[in-house]
DNA sequence: GTCTAAATGTCGGCC
DNA sequence: GGCCGACGTTTAGAC
């Protein structure tokens, strides 16, 4: 569509005995742009294109990929597939896993070339510095996507539904439990909810969406150390609010001497038996 | 190519006045094949085919997702890119971020479905049970992409390396420093770096690959409390070795009267005054 | 920008 | 399969 697209429209003809497919649609206000096994050239002319028109980009091929920054890798030659987004993102994708297998977040620069033969395709960004290259020697297929509407996502189920079921219904924690601040900062960082019991001690809660292990009870010490030292009150409580806790989570909770509540963040979950429980009888307990 | 192409030529003939191209490529064993703008049914009998094998497969277009599992989602409609995996992954990716909008973690069960005038991929696993539901009201492009080659990545700069830096070099840690145990197991977790100073006494090392916070600290603290109580030794000390600290991590090491070694896992990184070094002098000191 | 912790974190390793 | 911590974590929110 309009210059750019009748660029790559003359450089497919010009691609020396090549086959090349084009196709661009646009209705609703989405278009795409495909093609395949384009000549290196080819592919440039589009990748550059849709730069310009902010496109979502894939490329599949077989490319070597190098990465350096806070780390640095090495990946051989494989066939992968190559995401590029407006916003600077890239990803490289194998067939296998969730996490792609190199990447460079959003506000990284792209710029394509040719060079030795290869579709080179670079992502730099600064602080921290670091670089993404990937050489494809094959392009199997390049495709650019004009994305028109988006959507917010809604997700439930966070900590934060967690803290705010607590904040709505105090006696969740324990009979009498009063919140006074949330996010309340620490040398040691910032405490979920503070507040005081029904007899006035100072309560750290930490809180968590899900099962933990003895990281959350860490958490939970740390803070509980931190307000301790800074008000001077040696007396200051601390409950640990998940749906369950490992079994050497109970027994640090135990060590230390702090509470625990079995709730999660949604309402179908544990909320009934919150009468400082012991963790022990959150866990599997052999009779039951 | 095979039974299974002929059937998508057969079905995109079928699709009524609908334009639909096909295209499959197989050299040097790697394969595309692309529909573009294809009817529900054209799409779904490509997925199929695509699953069967074992294919990775793109399919962008307008969409809703819906997401129920360890939280639950909710995105309306807009232009989205999928991305199928044959080890059950599924990535649903807007046109920012690094990270995608919904998804499905490898192991996952793709299905593919057309109702309601929708092409409807569903991706289910269980342990724990979870749904991802993805509902296209206009496919713009599907490609199937038939991944052949693989290699290994090689990456550098991990904790490790930092470990194996310091095991071939205790002096790096402090003169004296020797390394008895890695990844010894205390209550609180397993322990990076064991070991004894030059007067006997015992010494938790807790590394980190980049700069860190108090979160290390609380973690290196877990520790030292852990082997202190377990062996009954009220002498333990904790050191952390990292590239830098933040300000609060270093209040918290010098409040515990923890050690501090700057070190990065890489060659290049200040790995020269290994010496005990407090950690107020890491930090960018207001004179200079 | 840095700092701090959450996350549908994901992933690997060990049990 | 659960538990535990690393990760080029990424991301959001606060300062």
């Amino acid at each position: 569509m309009h210059g750019r697209a009748a660029a790559i429209h003359r450089s497919a003809q010009e691609s020396n005995g090549r086959v090349v497919f084009l196709r661009r649609l646009a209705r609703e206000g989405v278009s795409v742009e495909t093609l395949h096994r384009p000549a290196h050239r080819d592919a440039l002319v589009a990748l550059e294109g849709a730069f310009d028109r902010g496109d979502m980009v894939v490329v599949f091929g077989r490319c070597t990929v190098e990465y350096d920054g806070r780390a640095s890798s090495s990946l051989g030659p494989g066939d992968r597939l190559l995401l590029l987004k407006p916003d600077g993102s890239a990803l490289v994708h194998t067939d296998e896993k969730r996490t792609p297998v190199n990447w460079q977040p959003p506000g990284s620069e792209h710029r394509a070339s040719v060079r030795d033969g290869r579709l080179r395709v670079q992502s730099r960004r600064t602080t921290p510095e670091e670089v993404l290259d990937v050489r494809f020697e094959r392009v199997d297929q390049l495709s650019a996507f004009s994305v028109a509407e988006r959507a917010e996502l809604a997700l439930t189920g966070s900590e934060e539904d967690l803290r705010n079921r607590i904040l709505d219904d105090p006696a969740l924690v324990e009979e009498g439990f009063e919140p006074l601040e949330t996010e309340r900062e620490t040398m040691a960082g910032p405490v979920d909810v503070f507040g005081r019991d029904g007899e006035g001690r100072a309560v750290v809660v930490e809180l968590k969406r899900r099962r933990v292990g003895p990281g959350a009870v860490r958490q939970l010490q740390g803070y509980v150390d931190a307000v301790g030292r800074e008000t001077g009150d040696e007396t200051v409580r601390g409950v640990l609010v998940a749906p369950s806790v490992t079994d050497r989570a109970a027994a640090l909770l135990d060590e230390r001497g702090f509470g625990f509540v079995a709730l999660g963040p949604d309402e179908g979950e544990n909320g009934d038996e919150s009468e400082d429980v012991d963790p022990d009888r959150e866990r599997d307990s052999a009779d039951d």
